[in-house]
RNA sequence: UCCCCGGUCGUCUAAUGGUAGGACAGCGGCCUUUGGAGCCGUGAAUCCUGGUUCGAGUCCAGGCUGGGGAGCCA
């Protein structure tokens, strides 16, 4: 049975290299065209290993990444990790899995902010010597009062002035662990009048008795990411550090310590970051859903990040093809989820092996067609692509079919099976609906009855009368049990806004974003399929084997629904009525 | 209050002083053994006010408005 896992990135398509304009790209076109860093691209992709890796991400990837590989250039991956109290290897070693999964490759270029401590401490040394840093005596909330107000300048610390030879000597000791946490720290010495506040004296490195993922205990000071960020870039010889517009404000410092230092100077570009409708994008928001056990964990299925969303069953390619749709600018917006799965239903209907299956099942009986006869039905398996065949699936005279295709009394514009009508089960007969079975005290519909014509087999009538309505069912006695989990968004609210930070944002969660239905069945071509194996279930949508599934209970998400216009229908006359 | 960055269809984005275009979403239709997919069509935008110019979404000025900024976080 054709069906494709979750391990199927790999190459970018061509059409996938060839990007729309931008205001990056174009950026970069002009360096290459006036021959800046010798007409060379390369760029970086710098997370930081304190969570896990989400749609956003993809964007940074997809947009660092991508323009290497238009350009003929390089890209990194490097963990910025200089702070050693919110950094795990667990983090790491996800974030390397999902850049992989991505597609994207490194080319052996993993690199560390870590792994330029010891140089960036040779840089502070550095400064210090050139009078252009400080060891500071004041506590963290001294700084605070001493940096001023938007609207006032700050005072100078009354440490600004100690001698080189002091600092020099201070700074070691610094290093060396004399010093408890927070007593001292090292400063820049810039201006404490600048309405940029980055530029008040900002902290170059604090003492942190903190074990490092990677450095264990041989540092007890470290520096401040904005100390080592820039550096970093320009030890690797990036040449277009691409990064989100909070880091705007923060281009003067960079652009400051790499003219003191005298060292390579990447050009910074700020890029708006991704939001999404009906999710959230934040680590520190994630992380509480996560904690708070809102969701089963970092890959649950309904989560944003790489991890889940690939559980769910969406495609490298689809993400890829998502992000480099949504351009890149400096405007703050936020995308409408049905752009993703637009793209993600495009790649899928490609794809995607066509299998029946039925997620709350009502019985039809047949009741003219032989009890005992078993037919096999031929079935393709994709109508996008002939090369993936046809298949055989049992058809008898018990069957199951979705409760929602049988209507007691049918709306307008209902096309599917109600009494006395006609209908075609998908790859079968033609069926009549006869009579119906209820519970006499509930009223809840048991049974379906109905008689075929024999001279219909395969879906056509030789007379050449038409049925408005297919069906899809599985054979009662031959289908699959299986848990089908439906998702829905997370979030009710369209924009999650990350304003109103008083707000609890859990508040708007939605209550059936998770619907579990333990008891739906599917046709047995599916036996063994393996976690990861994406179907499409005909008129129903997407689904993938979930990793909880065993031979004795198979269990698929729901990745996404297929554009359902009979429900775009019922729903604008109820609106109406 | 001070600094920085933005503001083009509902949403995202293009137009680099010269016909405001695309995608998604919406709506209408065609086709269909998935009410899927596909195809065709359609409505829909330059924040405001001035200025420069033969010509302004684009340049200038002022306003309005959204986002970011006072971590020993990144």
């Amino acid at each position: 049975m054709p069906s494709f896992s979750s391990n199927e990135s790999g190459a970018l398509a061509e059409d996938e290299v060839a990007r729309p304009s931008n205001f990056v790209r174009d950026l970069i076109i002009g360096d290459i065209q006036s021959g800046r860093f010798a007409g060379k691209v390369h760029t970086r992709f710098p997370p930081e290993p304190n969570g896990y890796l989400h749609i956003g991400h993809a964007k940074s990837i997809c947009l660092n990444f991508g323009l290497a590989l238009e350009f003929g250039g390089k890209c990194n991956l490097r963990f910025d990790d200089t702070n050693p109290c919110k950094e795990e290897t667990e983090y790491v070693e996800s974030i390397i899995e999902d850049v992989r999964w991505l597609g994207f490759d490194w080319e052996g270029r993993l690199f560390y902010a870590s792994d330029y401590f010891d140089q960036l401490y040779e840089w502070a040394v550095q400064l210090t010597r050139q009078g252009q840093a400080y060891v500071c005596d004041l506590t963290a909330e001294q700084i605070r009062e001493y940096r001023g107000t938007p609207s006032e300048p700050g005072r100078e610390s009354p440490y600004r002035n100690r001698p080189v030879e002091e600092n020099l000597n201070l700074l070691e000791r610094m290093r060396a662990g004399e010093f408890p946490d927070g007593s001292r720290t090292l400063r820049s010495k810039i201006d404490m009048a600048s309405p940029n506040f980055n530029m008040r004296d900002p902290v170059m490195y604090r003492i942190l008795h903190a074990e490092h993922h990677r450095t264990g205990n041989k540092w007890c000071i470290y520096p401040m990411y904005d100390f080592a960020h820039g550096q970093s870039d320009s030890i690797e010889g990036i040449t277009h550090s691409i990064c989100t517009l909070e880091f705007e404000d923060h281009r003067p410092l960079y652009d400051w310590y790499l003219d003191k230092l005298g060292i390579h100077h990447p050009q910074q570009i700020e890029f708006d970051r991704l939001n999404l409708t009906n999710t959230v994008l934040s680590k520190r928001k994630l992380l509480t859903l996560v904690q708070k056990g809102y969701v089963s964990g970092w890959d649950d299925p309904r989560m944003p990040t790489l991890s889940g969303i690939r559980r769910r069953g969406y495609t490298p390619e689809a993400i890829r093809r998502f992000c480099n749709s949504i351009g890149v600018s400096k405007t703050n917006g936020v995308i409408e989820y049905s752009l993703l799965e637009h793209h993600l239903r495009e790649d899928l209907n490609k794809r995607a092996a066509r299998v029946m299956a039925v997620i709350d099942p009502l019985r039809l009986v047949i009741d003219n067609y032989p009890d005992d006869l078993v037919e096999e039905m031929e079935a393709v398996n994709n109508p996008e692509d002939a090369a993936m065949g046809t298949r055989r699936v049992p058809f008898s005279k018990v069957l199951l079919i979705e409760r929602d295709d049988f209507r007691e009394d049918p709306p307008k514009q209902y096309y599917r099976l109600s009494p006395g009508r006609e209908v075609r089960l998908r790859y079968a007969y033609l069926v009549t609906c006869t009579h119906i079975v209820k519970d006499e005290a509930t009223g809840e519909i048991l049974e379906i009855h109905c008689t075929y014509d024999p001279a219909t087999r395969g879906g056509n009538a030789p007379d050449g009368r038409k049925v408005k309505s297919t069906i899809h069912w599985v054979s009662a006695s031959h289908a699959l049990d299986f848990e089908a989990r439906l998702y829905d968004t997370l979030f009710l609210d369209v924009n999650t806004g990350e304003e109103n930070e008083a707000e609890d944002f859990t508040a708007s969660l939605n209550p059936n974003s998770l619907q579990v239905r333990p008891s739906a069945k599917i046709e047995p071509s599916v036996q063994g399929a393996a976690p990861g194996a994406r179907y499409q279930f005909e008129r129903v949508g997407y689904f993938c084997v979930d990793r909880d599934s065993t031979p004795e209970k198979l269990v698929f998400n729901r990745t996404v629904q297929l554009r359902d216009t009979w429900a775009k229908i019922e729903k604008s006359q109820k609106a109406k009525s």
